[in-house]
DNA sequence: TATGATATCCTTTTT
DNA sequence: GGATATCATA
């Protein structure tokens, strides 16, 4: 008799489930039930006998993870209980290699208590670096720094091959950051040293394990005889390298993804891992899944429509057979405001008209910042929301603290908890006693906790160094006493110890500002996470899971690994329309998608733009955007947005240009004549036609009275306060335009004059516009030599108009590429 | 040493 | 514009 795990799937899917004892690359369009055949193979691999511990599976999220393990005790509970699926290998390849890390990371000189060190940790670990070398901070900035130590890790280029390779010196000087190599170098030494890996490190240290254990190496081969790895697009050389090593002699590997939603390069992926999948595994099966079952057909071909315009992509046919469906609406708005004004109210119909739930729909943007204008149109109507954003909880400042105790106490070598907390909350401990710590560890080699810890116990003479000596002596006291704690309590009153004890609760208690409540409120949840997870760990046991107590290092691994996106929605508090960034959709459906920020050098973004590569990339990502949509998917741009606190211009993307015209309600821009042409005729400047459209469409809404949508009460383009001094605000209610009106060279090069001075709106109404909206206006000009006090001499290679100012591009011959303001900048024309 | 003022970066996206 | 880092001041 069939298995039941096969009933319902398609001939594709099913092929793909059955042969789940071969290598195979499944690419699976969008919506075509990728996760399902997964889960699906799996069961079917445990319903054949195969055991749960022999197979890892490796998800893109926690979450995923997570909900996968669910559904597949769900399609065979009488194979599986929830406690025996918890023995699949499932989990991000960060939490999994963590794991495995934890129990062999001694074999490659880290403790097993290691801490993972976070963004932030290492970015001011580098911090430290570059101001113990005195290098320039300028140049060598911890972004920077940072992302570049993260490509190395993940290209699986050590501190010591990068040293020996003399290309990437080469390449480092041209960066002006000749010293990178050895931050890197230091950077690691320092990381060991502080018993601290890093995120990269994670898999990074796991290939060091596998490739030099080879014990540990065969270990792992032997238990992982089936290997699935989910978002393969989406994987990196060094999670290519484990996957490699792990299947080397088995090569029982499975690999599902669709190259035509590879958007993390920024972050390592490589699309080569799928595009070459069949090279490095002759053997694979493929399976081709089209069938789109989510969405509509017109979705689904507006988004084949796009995607065809990318050169490197595996051949597939994605098709759906639901409805046709509505078409895609392209909605336009004259600033961010509006656009968010007119999503929102287009969202509300929409969800008034079909009676359906809010959380039905979804507003995705390219960057998180576009979110502001979002929901404060959202707010003003009482719509409800939730907000995707990375892990702002654990970047919140008390929890950040709240953790550099709880690290130290597990790992007495992190310097950087040390030096988060040594003086917080303040004990008189100062910088120069830090520095002095830091030069004492360094003397001796060893932490700053093993530091301290050694000089409390040391005669002072000296009866100034004694009171500092009596401080720091307290502190020792502090975290060994909480130490003892740790021991002798459960997890949720360590916590509890560590929050009172450290005084952070007393510090906030003693505050009454909303601030200080809600830094509260954030610790207690913290607490409470605590307790969710003890409970958890104590329900298994209950199962009968041979575990042990759930430790305090098992908890903080956890936290370090897991986001907020990770977290369950709250039952029956989740009807709220979802915002997010177009990444964190990826993998996810709504009924109404609305796309927003459809605009050059936003989506696509600038920096991607710059190289086919990345240009094909933010076209994936408009694809994945567009397929997140079941029932309809509406486009919107604005004409104007803030930007730097400037506004600036924008013109409409060009991937609304690459959608096939047959699946648009209406052209892209149509209904309306461009602005250029009606000016023309009009015998206004472009920017007078802006705002002549801007008052006949303010004084329909609001009758002349009350905020106008784009501004506000406080004018957009003012920006500072001082836009309307030496006068009274205009009377017309509308915020004006420039005084300076741009020929039509303004709209080519995005920029919009600063307004906005009294008499020149007399000049403005007038209707002869004063020229010279564009870069000669700035008094300099392009290739002209200029001086500049701090930078020296340098030539200027590029001007752009903003609103309010010039922006000069000028290569110094000293200092290299500088972004100048015309205003600000003391040049002198040489 | 804590606070407020001023500079500086930022805007891609996140495990 | 806004968040964060650094600096100057009391």
């Amino acid at each position: 008799m069939e298995s039941p795990i096969l009933q319902g799937l398609n001939p594709a899917q099913r092929a793909a489930v059955e042969a789940y004892d071969s290598a195979s690359l499944i690419i699976a369009g969008a919506g075509s039930g990728k996760t399902r055949v997964l889960t699906s193979r799996i069961a079917y691999m445990i319903q054949k006998g195969i055991k749960p511990k022999n197979i890892l599976a490796t998800t893109f999220t926690n979450k995923a993870a997570q909900e996968m393990r669910e559904r597949i005790v769900k399609m065979i509970p009488e194979h599986l209980t929830e406690g025996q699926a918890r023995h699949i290998w499932m989990g991000t390849f960060h939490s999994i290699f963590a794991r495995i890390l934890r129990t062999d990371a001694e074999r490659i000189g880290f403790p097993a208590n290691f801490t993972i060190y976070d963004a932030s940790d290492a970015k001011n670990l580098i911090k430290t670096i570059v101001k113990e070398l005195n290098l320039a901070d300028d140049k060598y900035k911890p972004n920077t720094i940072a992302s570049r130590i993260s490509q190395a890790k993940n290209a699986l280029v050590t501190p010591g091959a990068y040293l020996a390779n003399s290309a990437h010196a080469t390449e480092d000087r041209r960066a002006q950051i000749p010293e990178f190599g050895n931050i890197y170098n230091l950077y690691c030494q320092r990381c060991k040293h502080n018993g601290a890996m890093d995120f990269d490190d994670l898999l990074l240290q796991t290939n060091i394990l596998l490739r030099d254990c080879p014990d540990v190496l065969e270990r792992y081969q032997e238990q992982f005889k089936y290997i699935l790895v989910d978002e393969y697009q989406d994987t990196n050389y060094a999670q290519y390298i484990i996957v490699r090593r792990l299947s080397q002699h088995h090569g029982k590997v499975c690999v599902v993804g669709d190259d035509a939603q590879s958007i993390y390069s920024f972050r390592g992926a490589k699309i080569e891992n799928i595009l070459s999948f069949q090279r490095d595994y002759p053997e694979a099966k493929v399976f081709k899944l089209e069938q789109n079952y989510r969405s509509t057909r017109t979705i689904v071909e507006a988004a084949n429509s796009v995607i065809v315009h990318n050169s490197r992509r595996m051949e597939k046919r994605c098709f759906s057979e639901g409805d046709e469906g509505e078409k895609i609406r392209v909605l336009k708005a004259y600033t961010d405001r509006e656009e968010a004004e007119l999503v929102v109210q287009d969202l509300r119909d929409k969800v008034r008209a079909t009676g359906d739930a809010w959380n039905e729909a979804a507003i995705l943007y390219r960057t998180n910042n576009q979110s502001q204008a979002l929901e404060e149109s959202l707010r003003r109507r009482g719509i409800p929301y939730r907000i995707y954003k990375g892990a702002s909880f654990y970047d919140r400042k008390e929890i950040k603290d709240m953790l550099a105790y709880i690290r130290l106490v597990v790992n007495p070598r992190d310097d950087e908890a040390f030096r988060r907390i040594v003086n917080y909350p303040a004990r008189g401990i100062g910088d120069t006693t830090v520095l002095r710590i830091a030069q004492l560890a360094a003397e001796r080699g060893v932490s700053m906790w093993e530091a301290v810890d050694a000089l409390v116990a040391e005669p002072v003479s000296d009866p100034v160094q004694r009171t500092i000596v009596r401080k720091v002596a307290e502190f020792v006291a502090l975290i060994r006493s909480l130490s003892l704690e740790r021991a002798q309590k459960g997890l949720y009153d360590f916590g509890m110890e560590v929050a009172s004890r450290s005084g952070i609760l007393a510090l906030f208690r003693r505050e009454n500002s909303p601030e200080a409540t809600s830094a509260l409120d954030n610790i207690e949840e913290l607490l409470n996470s605590m307790q969710l997870f003890k409970e958890q760990r104590d329900a298994e046991i209950r199962g009968g899971e041979e575990l042990g107590e759930a430790t305090v290092e098992e908890w903080l691994q956890s936290v370090t690994l897991t986001t907020d996106m990770d977290k369950k929605e709250d039952a029956g508090d989740d009807d709220k329309v979802t915002l997010m960034t177009v990444h964190s959709a990826k993998g996810l459906e709504f009924k109404y998608v609305y796309i927003v920020g459809m605009e050059e050098n936003l989506f696509p973004s600038q920096r991607a733009a710059e190289s086919p590569e990345g240009f094909e990339e933010e076209r994936r990502l408009f694809y994945v955007a567009l397929t997140r949509a079941k029932c309809s998917a509406v486009l919107s741009y604005a004409e104007m947005r803030f930007k730097w606190g400037n506004m600036e211009f924008s013109r409409p993307s060009c991937f609304l240009r690459e959608i096939d015209p047959r699946y648009l309600d209406g052209a892209v821009g149509a209904g309306q004549t461009p602005v250029r042409e009606e000016a023309a005729a009009g015998g206004r400047t472009a920017l007078e036609e802006l705002r002549r459209r801007f008052d006949v469409r303010y004084q329909q809404r609001a009758g002349g009275s009350g905020n106008p949508s784009f501004g506000g009460a406080k004018s957009s383009f003012g920006g500072r306060g001082g836009a309307y001094s030496g006068g009274s605000r205009p009377e017309s209610g509308a915020p004006s335009f420039g005084g300076q009106g741009g020929t039509d060279s303004a709209f080519r090069r995005p920029a919009l004059q600063r307004p906005v001075v009294p008499e020149n709106l007399r000049r403005l109404g007038g209707g002869a516009a004063p020229a010279a909206g564009n870069a000669a206006a700035s008094g300099y000009a392009v290739g002209e030599r200029v001086e500049h006090p701090k930078f020296g001499c340098g030539e200027i290679v590029r001007i752009e108009t903003l609103a309010a100012d010039h922006k000069l591009v000028v290569v110094f011959e000293e200092y290299g590429e500088k972004t100048l303001l015309a205003k600000f900048a003391k040049l002198t024309k040489r």
